[in-house]
RNA sequence: GGGAGCAUAGCUCAGCUGGUUCAGAGCAUCUGCCUUACAAGCAGAGGGUCACAGGUUCGAAUCCUGUUGCUCCCA
């Protein structure tokens, strides 16, 4: 035979892909077919692809396909994501290794420099799906920076705002002293941190300091963990229920180094049991001490730079301009030189890291733009709620409420370059009109009965944050002119693609981006963006850690591919990856994958290889029966998909190719060697075979394609693919013969098994007798029997044979004489066990069936079941003793 | 500290509103086979106190309570 023995997958991946390609079959534009979408997670342009991207795009990969194949007209519309502060943070580096500060070019030469970048490395995490076999209308591909994605940015922050829901405040934000803007909550990652609690002494105004601790109440003790913030304390806090600070009330204390007084407030939001007691009021630098400082109207003193140094207002000469942590040895050392540091413990506490940056995260007062929550929050958690929008695993919807109902406003500006300028515009005395360009800006002022020269104008230099043109991607991927005009119907497409079915994402973005989309859905369009949201769990490796750059655990996803093949890959993801729960992935499950594809392609050969007769076969029950099962296992695979158990409909398929097709059907059908196979037979077998191809096509594409149009199956027109082929759909299914077949199935297995155990060759005939108790007319499956389990010849005897060794399957019993080599004695051993078993099996039966509170309070169908268990135990029983009687005659 | 989830074979998981063949699948393991489609394979087999302790029930992997261990989210 000349075809190989083994299934290689390059050449066909390149092949098809290319084909698939040439001949438009993922293009989709609007027509009278039903519509099925799904728009992409744009992944960050500047990244390149990893697991978690693997497991995403396979799953998207295998719903487009089915769609498509089902006969709708199927659109998956990629793109990527401009990624503010990752990509900026890419090309500052670069920058510095060609030896340019970004503070010293302009903002046009960084931008510059940006898309140069973005163009030269743009493109690879797509081209890398493309290896994936991910079948996108790349016709349609898509960027949030693109023009027109921009312009539609900037009339959704005009259309908010005029709607009162954007506005300008000073906030305290989450910021990132190295990426030099500001973070969400949701880019800070909080770790657990060793860090030292320092007890720092604080004098009393008016009293006389003695260090001794017989006279406490010449100062107090503070405990912090930032004693570099001592400088921007304006108040001491304490407890007004707590009996040891009682003396304070209305007193002055004195900042160390600084000598500085501040008042001693009272708040019961102080815990009295942490540290020791009195807290001290840092508004410009914490969350909680700003509020407290908003509420007893106290002063702000921000003593820290945009980069983490000290400012000025530190005071200290030694301390400006050094770095925060920096400064809190420092003043450690110098507390201890002045007598005031008390003590020192170890203290472990949560501590804010940037997400992008690692950057300890500083609390800090910024004049931001936010956009209002509450109104849009409302609707978008109402969808969930409602099932308009379904999210998949449904354990999510708490998660998801929980977070719509306490929405903070979102802070929309970050201090970057790389990303849509916020449409406001300034005159020197700070008056700002939003505006999308400088001359409509103009015209707003005037309107405003203010005069302006357009040249004195400025733009704010803050753009705004990525998920703020993220959230109108599953609208503006279709029509980006809809965002000025709320109203508009908007164009062709995106009434015809809009709502899209299924997104697909991680569940670790359910809010900053699927909210979001919901909102912008529901404010631009009336409607929710989509009707499914699949969430994948997260790659792990089988250690259970997630998969990290800087672990350097995760495998390289185009090596995998290389080794295992695209198809053995994306059945590896699969195998692994129940809907929502991480996924512990190992290589393994690739090579699984490739063992698949090997075995599929072994079929083909097989089949491949026979010639054919005209003469008329006996392989009809062999026919039917898997006609039959395909169409059982077909409505199983349905009821998974509509589930999105992806990977338990993979597993369905998996166990019908391989056991029910390969290892029963084919080995039923199958002729001896160098015989060939009759007509009627080869031609339901090509059936099945382009069947299960179809079946297989979604999740392994390359090797069903590649066979689909192998000679094997006739002549194909150049459009005739398995990528566009019909989807099978369920007939009707023999239940009989199907169980039937099982029970001729469990008998052949337990004749090998009988071969196993006395090491009997496979090649030794055996002789078979059979006393059938049930209906089943075992004259029918002879041909399949003999074959399968190499019968010589088959008697249907009432009486049982002399030394011969016995089973049963269900009722029916069965011999195989073997004349010497029975060992009496175990055959007795082997039906005593099985008699003890039935016995104790039946008692349990009988329990229920003489309960009176079982046979009234059960439900009928229940109660009918267990007579049946009794009655097929009692005539298993009457057989077993039978043969006992007889083995011990 | 508050909230959510998980715990079933060596591994990854399935087991819907309690009741057949309810203790299952795939992989891994073991035994025997190079049987002309496939050793990336074939034919068999073994393997679990369903985390622990109580409770509800005629009946619990499944429902309730508590304990332990792990994970995630929020403060």
């Amino acid at each position: 035979m000349s075809i190989s023995k083994t299934y290689s997958p390059k050449e066909a991946e390149d092949k098809w892909y290319t084909y698939w390609l040439e001949h438009k079959f993922f293009r989709s534009v609007p027509d009278d077919r039903e519509p099925y979408t799904i728009v992409m997670p744009p992944p960050n342009v500047t990244g390149v692809l990893h697991m978690g991207h693997m497991l995403n795009n396979t799953i998207q990969d295998v719903l487009i396909r089915r769609a498509r194949m089902m006969g709708k007209n199927a659109c998956w519309v990629p793109g990527t994501d401009h990624a503010s502060i990752a990509t900026e943070a890419k090309v500052v580096n670069m920058l510095k290794e060609k030896g340019i500060e970004k503070k010293d070019i302009s903002r046009e030469e960084f931008l510059t420099h940006a898309w140069e970048w973005k163009e030269k490395y743009g493109g690879i995490i797509l081209e890398q799906l493309k290896k994936l076999g991910a079948s996108c209308d790349w016709d349609r591909t898509c960027f949030t920076m693109d023009e027109a994605l921009s312009e539609a940015v900037t009339d959704t922050f005009i259309h908010l705002y005029k709607k009162g829901w954007i506005y300008r405040g000073i906030r305290m934000v989450n910021w990132d002293p190295k990426g030099k803007t500001a973070v969400s909550d949701e880019e800070v990652i909080r770790k657990e941190v060793n860090q030292k609690l320092y007890y720092i002494r604080y004098k009393v105004k008016g009293e006389e300091y003695k260090a001794d601790e017989e006279n406490p109440s010449t100062y107090i003790t503070i405990a912090t963990t930032r004693p570099e913030t001592i400088m921007a304390d304006t108040a001491v806090c304490i407890n007004p229920n707590d009996e040891r600070f009682r003396f304070l009330k209305g007193k002055q204390v004195i900042i160390p180094l600084v000598n500085r007084e501040i008042p001693i407030i009272e708040d019961e939001y102080v815990d009295m049991e942490f540290g020791t007691g009195c807290l001290k009021v840092t508004p410009a630098h914490d969350l909680n001490d700003y509020e407290l400082g908003l509420k007893h109207k106290l002063e702000v003193i921000d003593i820290l730079n945009d980069d983490g140094t000290l400012n000025n207002y530190a005071e200290i000469p030694e301390l400006i301009g050094i770095d925060r942590f920096v400064a809190r040895k420092k003043i450690a050392v110098m507390l201890e030189e002045a007598g005031l540091l008390e003590k020192v413990e170890e203290y472990k506490s949560q501590v804010g890291f940037s997400e992008r940056t690692d950057a300890v995260i500083e609390p800090k007062l910024s004049l931001q733009w936010f956009c209002k929550m509450s109104e849009m929050a409302k609707p978008a958690l109402d969808y969930v709620l409602n099932g308009g929008v379904k999210l998949i695993p449904d354990k999510y919807i708490n998660t998801y409420r929980h977070w719509m109902e306490n929405v903070k406003d979102w802070n929309i500006s970050r201090q970057l370059w790389w990303g849509q300028r916020i449409p406001a515009w300034y005159l020197p005395d700070g008056d700002y009109v939003i505006a999308k360009s400088r001359s409509e800006a103009a015209e707003e002022f005037r309107k405003k009965q203010v005069s302006v020269n357009e040249a004195d104008l400025q733009q704010d230099e803050d753009v705004v944050d990525t998920w703020f043109s993220s959230w109108l991607w599953p609208v503006s991927v279709f029509d980006t002119t809809v965002f000025a005009d709320p109203e508009s119907k908007g164009n062709a497409d995106v009434q015809y693609y809009y709502p899209t079915n299924d997104l697909v994402t991680a569940p670790e973005i359910l809010f900053f981006w699927v909210a979001r989309m919901i909102m912008a859905g529901h404010e631009f369009r009336g409607e929710a963006p989509f009707k499914n949201v699949y969430l994948t769990g997260i790659v792990r490796d089988k250690l259970g850690r997630k998969m990290s750059k800087s672990l350097g655990n995760s495998p390289d996803p185009l090596g995998l591919i290389e080794k295992y093949g695209a198809d053995g890959v994306r059945v590896g993801m699969l195998l692994c990856s129940p809907a929502g729960n991480d996924l512990m992935f190992d290589e393994s499950y690739c090579e699984q994958g490739r063992n698949f594809a090997n075995k599929i392609w072994n079929a083909f050969r097989l089949v491949k290889g026979w010639e054919i007769s005209e003469e008329a076969g006996d392989n009809q029950k062999a026919v039917s029966w898997f006609e039959s099962r395909f169409n059982e296992a077909l409505t199983e695979i349905e009821e998974c998909f509509n589930q999105y158990r992806l990977s338990e409909a993979l597993m369905a398929i998996y166990k019908l190719v391989w056991d029910d097709f390969c290892s029963w059907y084919l080995e039923m059908i199958k002729p001896a060697y160098q015989q060939p196979i009759d007509k009627g037979t080869f031609t339901a077998t090509l059936q099945f075979f382009e069947n299960i191809l179809k079946l297989l096509h979604p999740f392994m594409p390359f090797i069903t394609e590649e066979l689909w149009h192998d000679e094997l199956f006739g002549e194909r027109t150049a459009t005739d693919c398995c990528i566009v082929a019909a989807y099978p759909v369920a007939r009707s299914v023999d239940k009989t013969l199907l169980k039937d077949v099982e029970q001729v199935k469990q008998a052949i297995s337990e004749i090998r098994n009988i071969r196993n155990a006395k090491q009997l060759s496979p090649k030794e005939p055996l002789k078979l007798v059979v006393r059938a108790n049930s209906g089943i007319d075992y004259s029918q499956y002879l041909s399949l029997i003999i074959k399968l389990a190499n019968i010589s010849e088959v008697d249907f005897a009432a009486e049982k044979p002399a030394g011969s060794v016995s089973f049963m399957a269900g009722t029916d019993e069965f011999f195989v004489p073997l004349a010497d080599n029975v060992d009496k004695e175990a055959e007795i051993e082997r039906i005593e066990k099985e008699i003890i078993y039935l016995q104790g099996f039946l008692k349990s039966v009988n329990a229920k069936l003489s309960n009176e509170r079982f046979v009234q309070n059960a439900k009928p169908e229940i109660v009918a079941n267990e007579r049946k268990k009794q009655a097929d135990a009692e005539a298993k029983l009457i057989i077993l003793q039978e043969s006992l009687t007889e083995l011990n005659a």
